[in-house]
DNA sequence: ACCTTTCCATTGTGATCACATTATTCGCGC
DNA sequence: GCGCGAATAATGTGATCACAATGGAAAGGT
C-alpha cells in the first residue's frame, strides 16, 4: 500500500539520474552544480531554460489538465524521482505552484493537490466571471484573422477531444482555446490573476469530467468566435460569461455535494 | 558606489551568523540543518515559523508598506546579509514572492522589484474596484462590533500617520484597516487574488506619497465605517469604491508621467 | 578620448548532506 | 485479535559547496 507508487513509477521515468551514492568514482560526471541547460533528450535547442522551469512546467500543466487528483499527495523527494532531477528545483517548482494556489501547504508541512469546497469554488465562479469577459473585450481590438485561425483551431481540438471522450484532450484544448483569446489582451497582471484561478480548479474539474464524460456539453465557444468576427463587445462580453456560467455549474453540479 | 550597501547595513544586522569559514572548530556549533525554530531575539514564543516563513513575512511588510523603491535590485546573497540568515531561505521567499508578482526575475536571471508602468496600473485599479468592494459586502455580515471597533483603531491610526506624515505608518495603517475588512469575508480565494495586487502596487505608493506627502489625502474611510454600522451594502460598495478611485487617481497622476 | 577586449567579482542554480519533525510500521502485552 | 508503545522510515528545511553565466571594471589599441 505504499511501494506501488514508487514501484509503478520508477518503471516509467527517465532514469538518467543516479540517486545512491554507489557510483562514486565515476570520472567524468557532469560533476553536479549550475544549470546543465535542458535534461530532456529531445532537445529543445535554442531558449536555454532553468531545470526549476521545466518542472514548473511540467507540474502546472499536469495540475491544470487533470493529472492530479484533489487531495492527493504529494513529496519533494517522489516528484525528483518521477521527473529525474534533484531535490532542489522540485522545491522551488512547488513552492512557486503553492504560491500560486496551485498547491497547498499543510500544518504537517505536508504538500497536497487542496481539495475543493463549495465557497472555493463559488469564489472561483465569481473571479472567473468577473474576470474573463473583461479580458476577452480588452483582446478583442488585437484579434485578427490570423489569430482568430488559432483560436478556431483549439475549439476543433475541443470539439475532437469531446467526440473521443479525451478528457484531458479536452481540459488542454479548452485551456489553449480561453488563453488563446486572453493572452491578446495585453493585460498580463489581469491575466495572472486568472491563471492562477485555473490552476486551482483544474484537479477539481478532472473529477467531473471522469464521472460523467464531456459529450453532454454545449459547445459554447461558437458564440465567441462569431462575437469575435462581428467585432461585438457586448456578445463577446455574454458568451464568454455563458461559456464559464455553464462550464462551472456542470462542474459544481456534478461533483459537489449539497451541505448546506 | 558599490561598497556602501554591504557597509552601512551590515552595521545594522544581527550578526548572529557566521558566514566565514575561518572558525570552523567550533565544537557546540547550531550545526547547520533543519529549522532552529525562530532566530529573533525577541522570541515570538509559541507558533513555531519555518525561516523561511519570517523571511517571506519581512520582505513581504517591507514591499507592502514600501520599504523597496520600484526597479531597485535585489540579490539573494545580498539579502540573506541583510536579515542574517542563509541564502537558502531567502531563495524560497523571493521564489514565493516573485510568484505573487511582487518581485520580478528578468531574463538576466536578476530579481528586482517591478516598477511600474501605464498599463499595469490601470489594470491593477480595475482589479481593486472590482474585487474589493465585493469582499467588503461579503464582509459585512461578519462584522459586529468588535471587529468595527479595531477597524476604526486602524482608521484612527491612519488619521495620525497622516498628520505627522509618516508615510511608512500611513502605508501600513492604510492595509491593516482595508484587510481588517476584507479577511472577514470568508472569501480566501478572492483574498488571495487582491493580497497580490497589494504587493504590485506597494512600492508605487510609496513613491507617490514621497513625493506629495499624505496631507492632502482626503480621508474617505468613514464612510465606509457608517455603512458597516448601518450595514447599507449599496454604501459600503460605493465607499469602498470611492476610495479605490481616489487614493489610485492621485496615485497615478502624481508619479506617472503622461505616454500616450 | 573612445571603443574594444580581457579579466575578475557577483549572481542565480543545482547537488548533497545533516537535522528535527512527523508519519508509519512493527512488536509486545493482554 | 486488538490497542498501545517503541522503533523505523519518510518528509520538508537549512547550510554549504561548485558551477556557468553575466556584469562591470581595468587594460589595451587606435
Amino acid at each position: 500500500m505504499r511501494k506501488d507508487r514508487a514501484d509503478e513509477r520508477a518503471a516509467a521515468l527517465r532514469l538518467m539520474h543516479r540517486r545512491s551514492k554507489a557510483a562514486e568514482a565515476k570520472p567524468a560526471r557532469t560533476r553536479a552544480g549550475a544549470t546543465p541547460r535542458l535534461r530532456t533528450p529531445e532537445a529543445r535547442s535554442e531558449i536555454a531554460v532553468t531545470t526549476h522551469e521545466s518542472v514548473y512546467r511540467g507540474l502546472r500543466n499536469r495540475i491544470l489538465f487533470g493529472g492530479f487528483l484533489p487531495g492527493s499527495a504529494v513529496t519533494l523527494r517522489g516528484l525528483a524521482e518521477d521527473m529525474g532531477v534533484s531535490p532542489m528545483p522540485i522545491r522551488e517548482a512547488v513552492r512557486r505552484l503553492i504560491a500560486e494556489r496551485a498547491l497547498k501547504m499543510q500544518d504537517n508541512r505536508r504538500v497536497l493537490v487542496p481539495p475543493m469546497t463549495q465557497e472555493t469554488f463559488e469564489q472561483i465562479v465569481f473571479a472567473r466571471k468577473t474576470l474573463e469577459p473583461e479580458l476577452a473585450v480588452r483582446a478583442m481590438d488585437r484579434i485578427g484573422p490570423a489569430e482568430i485561425r488559432r483560436i478556431v483551431a483549439h475549439d476543433k481540438a475541443v470539439d475532437r477531444a469531446m467526440a473521443m471522450s479525451d478528457v484531458h484532450g479536452y481540459m488542454e484544448s479548452n485551456f489553449r482555446f480561453h488563453f488563446a483569446i486572453y493572452e491578446h489582451a495585453g493585460a498580463d497582471t489581469l491575466l495572472a490573476l486568472v491563471e492562477s484561478i485555473w490552476l486551482q480548479f483544474g484537479p477539481f474539474m478532472r473529477m467531473a469530467y471522469n464521472r460523467w464524460g464531456t459529450s453532454d456539453l454545449e459547445d459554447q465557444h461558437q458564440a465567441a468566435i462569431a462575437a469575435l468576427q462581428r467585432r461585438d463587445r457586448k456578445a463577446l462580453r455574454a458568451a464568454i460569461a455563458a461559456d464559464v456560467s455553464q462550464g462551472m455549474s456542470f462542474i459544481g453540479e456534478t461533483v459537489l455535494r449539497r451541505s448546506s
